[in-house]
DNA sequence: CACTTGACCTGTCCGC
DNA sequence: TGCGGACAGGTCAAGT
């Protein structure tokens, strides 16, 4: 799904296309899954506000609204909000949309402004949610409580992610920086590529781990997520921006998706695919040994 | 408490 | 072609 990269955006694309929009009727088309608490009263609540700011906070959206509550979106696995302006319907054609007429079968949730734009929740496994609460009342989201420190934050430093990171000296590495409370938006994609950019077995116990390799991993994190940013994430499946368009950031992936092709480093080796911690992960063995001392 | 595993869903792909 | 099983980018609840 997306990782922070690519909520973030989405988050940019919402950011140009919502802010203003008053909302004119609201479907809901998979209830409660989609929007646990939907009713009557939500529904009706949403209609006659005004969208401002949209924000996000690790990998969940959060767009505020003018009646000073915030619809809360959490993408999971396979989530997309796709905007259409009123000039999508009808004779012309999204630009290089990669999704077709909208609504389609995975449409749970959609939007309509009063200028006839729409938005549209989308999620084919249904993991994902949207939900309406108070302003005041998001960062008391349990998800938000336990949450860790954003990673691209200028005042989040590798000192936090270090001391964050050893309350997991049990476990592997890799399920360690893949824990939200650990640190925010790091998913299965950017922690391959960061593990392999700083030469980290995946299933290395973060005991084993030096400080300054630790700290090595902290800023490979970053830059993987900021290079993604740049090029609108990764679209392995589902992923699509606020337009409906493809990320292209798995064009320039070093291991993610490329097994049994060579490593960037070392062109006689083949990245291999392997298990840990049940998900699927990425490594070429020359860059990644396995580590001693367990 | 720390850690691991399975469940939540639908769709697709791969091997027999 | 048909069918069963594995797998897919996240998180939580339950298990050890």
């Amino acid at each position: 799904m997306p990782e922070l990269p690519e909520v973030e955006t989405v988050r940019r694309g919402l950011a140009e296309l919502l802010p203003g929009r008053e909302f004119r009727v609201v479907r809901v088309l998979e209830s409660p899954k989609s929007f646990p608490n939907a009713c009557e009263q939500v529904e009706q609540f949403l209609i006659d506000s005004k969208v401002g700011d949209v924000r996000r906070r690790a990998k969940v959206l959060i767009i505020d609204l003018s009646t000073g509550y915030s619809l809360v979106v959490h993408l999971k696995m396979t989530g997309q909000l796709v905007f259409r302006g009123e000039e999508s319907f009808g004779a012309g054609h999204p630009t290089d949309s990669l999704i077709g007429e909208l609504p389609d079968r995975s449409t749970r949730v959609e939007f309509e402004f009063i200028d006839g734009s729409k938005l549209f929740f989308n999620d084919q496994r249904k993991f994902g949610w949207v939900k309406l609460v108070p302003m005041a009342e998001v960062e008391m989201m349990p998800f938000f409580q336990k949450v860790g420190p954003e990673p691209l934050e200028p005042e989040t430093t590798a000192t936090d992610f270090t001391e964050r990171v050893r309350r997991r000296n049990g476990t592997m590495i890799k399920p360690a920086i893949l824990d939200q409370t650990v640190i925010a938006g790091v998913g299965n994609i950017y922690a391959d590529e960061a593990l392999w950019a700083a030469k980290i077995h995946p299933e290395t116990r973060v005991r084993y781990v030096s400080d300054e390799r630790l700290n090595t991993l902290f800023n490979e994190i970053r830059k993987v997520l900021e290079l993604s940013i740049e090029k609108g994430g990764s679209t392995d499946r589902n992923y699509v921006d606020a337009e409906g368009r493809k990320g292209s950031y798995l064009s320039f992936a070093n291991v993610f998706r490329r097994e049994n092709q060579p490593c960037h480093r070392h062109p006689d080796e083949l990245i291999q695919k392997l298990k840990v911690a049940g998900r699927g992960t990425h490594i070429c063995l020359v860059c990644q040994p396995k580590m001693e001392g367990e």
